[in-house]
DNA sequence: TCCTTGTCTTGACTCAGTCAAGACAAGGGG
DNA sequence: CCCCTTGTCTTGACTGAGTCAAGACAAGGA
């Protein structure tokens, strides 16, 4: 498994250093990590890590194109191993928890914006906002009753959403 | 103009105040202002203002539906006075300007997540990323050649949008 | 006009992240 | 196998965006 990371680390020109081993090591087993946690979570395997040297080591892995960085509104900084395939997430308003979702390949009109306005586009970002099932709930009483705690499709496409 | 905004003040349950007035005129004449432009043009009509009123108002002008606030990644908070409609976002990788696109309406497949992991999603927001005209022809001739100036969907549809 | 209450000013503070200088270690060359 | 180069990490100071709190002030109803 370290095996692998460190061919990936080295096929991205990179050397294999214990700061990234353990930064990789904490986001496979947590992805969407922010990098306070990352720091917590590598100094398990490596306790003399710095937040600066986490802070590095994100920086040349993003670079590497081994990891992403994915920086939800009003909050810190979170990082994944899953890259390559642009998926999108789904947040939640209370706890901040984040899942990912596959998007619908082939399918995707509204990723067209309708009018570019002259910008060439390269990439379609796409954050869904909600309540997660735990906070659903937990504080959920007043807007998740308990029929709806699954999203129906006619909710987003009549909705607010447009 | 000004008796219209202390209108939607008062609506909100807001007071009409000079700083909101300002703040409110700023937003009007530049959509997509972040919180220190904002200080810097509501000066003009409110010279003792202070950035810390400029926040205190922005906050109040979202709470109360009057505003919008906008977080692209790496980027300090926009805000914008189009609320309601729930536009998205073309923003420029290389001058970070802000254009509004509508989304197509009543056809959005992509933005019902395949999967909702148990979220209750009650928004989407979408990000469309890449350069904005000027940027492609001052920065631009590596990756925007003159015949692709303008996005072509097969491009999106098939490509790393997924 | 007065009074209440929401708003603004001032100033200290937090949090996420960056920058720079020097110590250190990865890993190719001898 | 060891040394040297060069990329990486450590330490510590710093920035920028935004928040919090206390008191001065002003909007607008009685």
């Amino acid at each position: 498994m370290e095996t692998t990371w460190a061919h990936e680390l080295r096929s991205a020109g990179l050397r294999v250093t214990r700061p990234r081993l353990s930064v990789l090591s904490v986001l496979a087993e947590r992805p969407h990590a922010d990098a306070d946690s990352i720091v917590t979570g590598a100094r398990d395997l490596h306790p003399s890590l710095s937040p600066q040297a986490v802070y590095g080591v994100l920086k040349a892995l993003v670079a590497g194109g081994i990891a992403r960085r994915i920086e939800p509104a009003g909050a810190p900084a979170l990082f994944e191993l899953r890259v390559g395939d642009n998926h999108h997430h789904l947040v939640c308003r209370s706890c901040g928890a984040v899942a990912d979702v596959d998007c619908a390949v082939g399918a995707a009109p509204c990723l067209v914006p309708s009018d570019t306005a002259g910008y060439v586009v390269d990439e379609a970002e796409v954050v869904f906002w909600g309540l997660c099932r735990d906070c659903q709930f937990q504080d959920g009483q007043l807007e998740a009753p308990a029929e709806s705690v699954q999203i129906h499709e006619h909710e987003i496409r009549g909705g607010a959403i447009a």
